[in-house]
DNA sequence: CCTACCGATCGGTAGG
DNA sequence: CCTACCGATCGGTAGG
């Protein structure tokens, strides 16, 4: 009996690989046992191979999901006719996004996808570099236009998606604080910094 | 016989510790095993205990010898009469120069201190928030002084630590490229971006 | 979904 | 510094 699934609808996977990103955020991947984890789903830890493969696959199932998310909103944004100012602000505030909203998933996926297995770990790995690449290149486009100050583009990718991954350190008191306040403050040092 | 530590007298204890330091940055501290230390090392695992008291222990050690290197640079910093931008750009440059020139201890420092024990994992996370609230003072002091924008010093600290913390992924490419290249474009875009 | 259990590996100790 | 070994815990399977 294949399980339909829509909107609202979880499967047992999608709460066994949600309450697992959350375990493997706050203790690391390799120091969460599927005991831990089958404690926080509420079942034993021989149950949730019903639904799941294998560690791994949990793993696997967080950083692939996370990647094509993050790839389909730069294939959007290569695709627009913006400003490459405006190119940037957007894809800044969509890593600002996801930071906020799937912060789980997404801290899992950028911190611990040295523990995925091959052939997943150099799958990817080539899309991390693929989409390095193609922030640079749009970086480099607004250097040749002189939208932007003439700076090494592989060098401001690496602050701007570093910057924004360290919102980490900071998720607790964002909900105090707020997150617009966070993102326009982060837009205006960040896109003032590279603007000409 | 007690050891005297000198220069460039490296004890067992330190060859341990800083091969220690390259395993857990490639690994991860949980994934990486006492055996696979020994190996690396040259010896058993169980020599190991005769210059070390755990595995825990060598953490610490790498942990704390990195956050007080930074503490002592902070004091010189705040001590000084510089304008706070320059004191801006001389941690900007500490950090930098850190991360190129002890990047396997910084980078565990920076990683992996989550898996220390207590009394260690509060004391160094109170250490860690300290530094951020005495970096995020200088900035502060920027603002009231009107040389920076006005921004949220919490903000741009954030910003400056984790741009600089990315330069691990860029480690292999930088001795290609060139330190100083890879320091003058960073402090660029981020000296720049606080500048009013 | 559970009980029962597997072989492997873990950090660490005893004793020399 | 090594050999030999410990109890604990790991990811995962069998069988119902």
């Amino acid at each position: 009996m294949a399980k339909i699934k829509s909107g609202q609808n979880l499967t047992k996977k999608d709460t066994i690989v949600s309450t697992a990103a959350l375990l493997f955020r706050e203790k690391g991947y390799a120091a969460s046992s599927m005991r831990d984890l089958a404690e926080k789903v509420g079942v034993e830890a021989a149950s949730l191979y019903n639904h799941i493969k294998s560690k791994s696959e949990i793993l696997q199932d967080i950083c692939f999901t996370v990647a094509n998310r993050f790839i389909t909103q730069l294939e959007k944004v290569e695709g627009s006719k913006d400003s490459v100012i405006d190119k940037i602000e957007t894809i800044l505030r969509f890593h600002i996004h996801e930071m906020i909203h799937h912060y789980e998933e997404v801290y899992v996926s950028d911190r611990e996808w040295k523990h995925l297995e091959e052939p997943y770990l150099t799958n990817f790995q080539s899309l991390r570099k693929s989409y390095r690449k193609r922030l640079a290149a749009i970086i480099d486009e607004g250097v040749r236009n002189k939208e932007l100050k003439d700076i090494d583009a592989p060098t401001a990718v690496l602050i701007m998606l570093h910057a924004v991954s360290g919102i980490e350190s900071w998720h607790r008191s964002i909900q105090k604080i707020d997150a617009d306040e966070l993102e326009k403050n982060m837009v205006v040092i960040m896109v003032e910094g590279l603007k000409k």
